[in-house]
DNA sequence: GATGAATGAGATTTCATTCAT
DNA sequence: AATGAATGAAATCTCATTCAT
């Protein structure tokens, strides 16, 4: 039931989780203190061990509920019926979009999250993204659009290395991100891996 | 002058340098202590100070002087007369193979290094390697081997986070890396980029 | 007057002591938090704090209510017209059979209370038991039961510890304590005080 | 070896744990700051992580040390060839006046350990003592000395819970320990239990 | 150069207590 | 009365760095 207070509740916990992830995004999960999140959320910082068990479990809820809603829209691509290119297409450009949505969780995913050992244990639902894009890999295959000599998981790692790179690039500043430069950057992802993997 | 002292200094430093390799691929750079290093090295952890500045200078410096070598031979790569695709063909098989030579160094270079706040103003030595890749795809497109109508910087972002990612995979257990994976991923990786690049 | 309201209350308070007792006997004080009193209760935490002041205030409440019944019994037997040895008997029958009754009182009382620094105030109630004891050796000295030479005081400090030692080794673990033991223990606990006060 | 610096550590070791045992005698182990005993021993707090785990290892450390030299006192007397009136006698004056000695060790012993909850593991070590006592009472059964119908272990409970009752009374300040005083608690303690024990 | 004792800033976490609902 | 979200003081412990020996 959505009581008032159980509203206030979700929002005050949001808060936090929007927090942390400009506070995360500006000084590292290694350089922010739990009370510079609480203090960007602006609540005392003893409310957030109301909502999580400790500042890892923060990174580690920002992880998930985003990543999750990334995998949704992944697994969305898959199940379409277009064909892999296209969905392979689809998948560049719903990664390289998320920098334009929300800068600051994208950076807080590039640099805390992807190579963290925080978060090992949730390996298995980054595993999951590699999955789709070698199944859609695997479905072009078949479809005799991609080449069959090339090992479908080790491309689904050399694609998604590509665009999390790109990704990279922009938040270390050294790519440039206006809206031209992001749709061009979407077109070269996007030729240079499809040409790739390609069939002549 | 190579004395008996100084190479008896330069050994210690040595050690440090590589027990710190072992000790952040272990652990991670915040999950090692100083005296973590110094033990794995055999030595009192205030002899650390006399050698480094700090615990981060550490880091730096792993970077700083593993990170040269491997420039270098990326500039031979560059400064031979290969065409463009045999080159990248070179780049890619110097820094896949860093993995079988040295796990633990890449193991850090991959998670403490690449994308950390620690060593920002590293990062020209950074630059200057996507600067060889992107001047090669250049050559490449001169050379009319490689489309020309992709943007050679991105590209060359690209196909680095291509090849970054599989030593990440590796580094995070979850790619196969025996000799013969090893081979496999080099060709794919080539394949891939090249296909990508290549005019038709 | 008890109305329907005031007996609910008088619940709800009753129920909180007794929680923490049951909280307090198998965490200690200071391992016990108020909210494991109000859990154990079944009630809210902040409901305790309609009751009692603080979590000291609700120990030294578990104190007073039990000490006292415990020193109307002691002054029950001291008022009686039995002589002093009887009485004496009277009075540890009563201290050691608390344990039966209700075990983790006792545990409170002997860990928690009785030479803790959370109720020094209180002192003054302790002092009253051994008041007792005290004039009733010394009503056995005036009746030539027991030796006439001994510090009462003294003595009823020494009478008062054995007993209370037994109940630490319940308390414990260390003394057996099944229905047989406890009779043992009575009988060895009075023989040995009054074999030790006796005149010859 | 006992160099200079083996012998400043064992120094400062030292000073911390007298400190403690001030600190803890006065103010109690939880209202005692880790900080108050380093300041009292005149050193930053970090050093006492250099020489204790924990606030509560320097507990355990504080009763383990003491309690090992009052072991040893208590098995010299257990192993003297005396009788067991004697022997018994013996064991309360050394407990007795261990209060004069080091009023504040006793405190500390007697109401932060005794019954305390974080020393449970060293229970061992404390049941050693109720077994020396048990067995002078077992050998003065056997001499003929003591009664033989009361059982040896809870006599020895007995005896020892009021001794450290006496000490208890001084420790809360509510007995007199003037020098007369003790003496004659030392008194009235052996002849009570002496009296109790003796076989007619 | 080498050692490791000593320092102390700093960070996370706990939890009694308050108070708006 | 009852709830539990919110507060924030406080405390332990860590560990990079310094420095006397």
């Amino acid at each position: 039931m959505l009581t008032a207070r159980s509203i206030a509740r979700e929002d005050k916990r949001r808060r936090l989780l929007e927090a942390a992830v400009r506070v995360f995004a500006r000084a590292g999960y290694h350089g922010s203190r739990v009370g510079d999140i609480a203090e960007e959320a602006g609540v005392a910082h003893g409310l957030l061990y109301h909502y999580f068990s400790s500042k890892e479990e923060v990174l580690r809820t920002i992880f998930r509920e985003n990543w999750g809603e990334l995998l949704e829209r992944f697994r969305a691509v898959e199940g379409s019926d277009e064909p892999a290119d296209e969905k392979l297409e689809g998948i560049a450009k719903i990664l390289l979009r998320t920098w334009r949505n929300d800068p600051d969780l994208v950076t807080v995913m590039v640099r805390e999250v992807a190579r963290s050992r925080h978060l090992q244990e949730e390996v298995g639902a980054v595993r999951e993204a590699f999955a789709i894009v070698q199944r859609i890999v695997e479905q072009g295959q078949e479809e005799g659009l991609f080449r069959s000599e090339l090992d479908p998981r080790l491309a689904s790692w050399l694609v998604y290395g590509g665009l999390e790179e790109i990704l990279t690039g922009w938040v270390l500043g050294q790519l440039p991100d206006e809206g031209e430069a992001v749709a061009r950057a979407e077109q070269t992802a996007i030729q240079l891996a499809l040409g790739g993997l390609r069939a002549d």
